[in-house]
DNA sequence: ATGCATGAGGA
DNA sequence: CCTCATGCATA
């Protein structure tokens, strides 16, 4: 299913990677394939899972979830090299498309007890200094709601930040990565190895702009705010100190020591397939939620059968789109919160002068 | 990067 | 049935 370069392959040694992937075309792939890189020996290395459309390589990583971008560079050389052959992977058809296959069930972040929590923020001075910016007082984001969760939040310490203190972090965030040549699933990944707790691709993209509630944003902080710190320590210190506090971290992590380790949730339900309106459809969409953002039991039986989608898409849509409208209201008040402390500040500033 | 979807928790 | 956080899979 990779075509190899074609003929000119062998004089072109190129080392840029959108060469080395654009060298590479996937064929259609019948859904839930499950295909193998090997070396000469016929060892499969690598199994990736297809799920049955055109992918150009760079989006196949986070689909198949299974190895990094740089991963598949390096596999991707290799098959040009001819180190490394492609080769199918005897793969039972009877999976049923729309289950979770065992290797692509999720680790999600679970609330924890608030005693649990509590123990872990006494165990950060473990920790080399550099990383005493605790990830202890991360998410629980469930459990914000339970007061002792939150209380043992504020006992932890003030961590209040405004969304524009937020932002900014995160303009940072991403420059860094960058910098450092992280992709946000690398950065991802390497959270995970690190502290055993990480975000999805998606939820990094969404903290970088800013895209997300305040609370959200708050959730997601402290984690981040200690890679990046761990990151500059090592650039400070130089690697051999930073592989150090790597391994603490590490070993912390192992014991349960550093932060609220992620958790499987076993098996979710199979998935409705995703339904795509098409643009006429939105547009009524968009113009009845204008009128009327909550949708009456009739209306929704209206609606639907009107536009031909069934009920629970509808449904899902209208939460969806509130859920975008709360979001665009808390950035643009937000917005106005920073222009109103800058103007007052100005104003402050131009009478001291005067 | 983003739109549709799920699921916990709450009313 | 809602909100909120967040995942999956596509754009």
């Amino acid at each position: 299913y990779f075509n190899p370069m074609d003929s000119k392959s062998s004089k072109r040694k190129s080392n840029s990677t959108a060469e080395v992937l654009s060298s590479f075309r996937l064929a259609q792939v019948p859904r839930n394939e499950q295909f193998g890189l090997a070396d000469a020996a016929g060892a499969t290395l690598v199994r990736l899972r297809f799920s049955g459309r055109t992918y150009r390589p760079d989006i196949l990583v986070p689909l198949c979830g299974l190895v990094t971008q740089r991963q598949v560079e390096h596999l991707a050389q290799s098959l040009i090299d001819g180190r490394m052959n492609a080769v199918p992977v005897e793969q039972p058809p009877s999976l049923s498309c729309r289950q979770y296959p065992p290797d692509r069930q999720q680790f999600l972040l679970l609330p924890r007890a608030g005693a649990e929590a509590a123990a872990d923020a006494a165990d950060t001075k473990l920790l080399a200094p550099s990383m005493s910016a605790s990830i202890a007082e991360l998410p629980a984001n469930a459990a914000r709601q339970q007061s002792a969760a939150s209380a043992a939040a504020d006992a932890a310490g003030p961590s209040g930040a405004s969304m524009a203190e937020l932002a900014a972090f995160a303009q940072r965030f991403r420059r860094r990565r960058e910098e450092l040549g992280y992709s946000q699933l690398d950065a991802c990944l390497a959270m995970e190895r690190l502290y055993k707790c990480t975000i999805s691709q998606g939820m990094l993209s969404r903290f970088e702009l800013a895209d997300l509630s305040l609370d959200n944003m708050t959730d997601v902080w402290p984690l981040l705010r200690r890679w990046l710190a761990d990151l500059e320590a090592r650039e400070l210190l130089g690697p051999e100190a930073a592989d150090s506090i790597v391994a603490a971290a590490a070993s912390a992590a192992e014991t349960g020591a550093v932060g609220p380790p992620t958790r499987l949730i076993r098996q979710r339900r199979a998935r409705r397939p995703r339904c795509q309106p098409s643009g006429a459809q939105l547009a009524q969409l968009e113009r009845h939620y204008l009128h009327t953002p909550h949708l009456s039991k009739a209306d929704s039986a209206a609606l639907s059968s009107r536009l031909g989608l069934p009920k629970p898409v509808v449904l899902t849509w209208f939460c969806n789109r509130r859920q975008r409208d709360r979001l665009a209201a808390e950035v643009a008040a937000a917005t106005v919160d920073t222009f109103q402390t800058e103007l007052s500040a100005a104003m402050v500033t131009k009478s001291h002068s005067n």
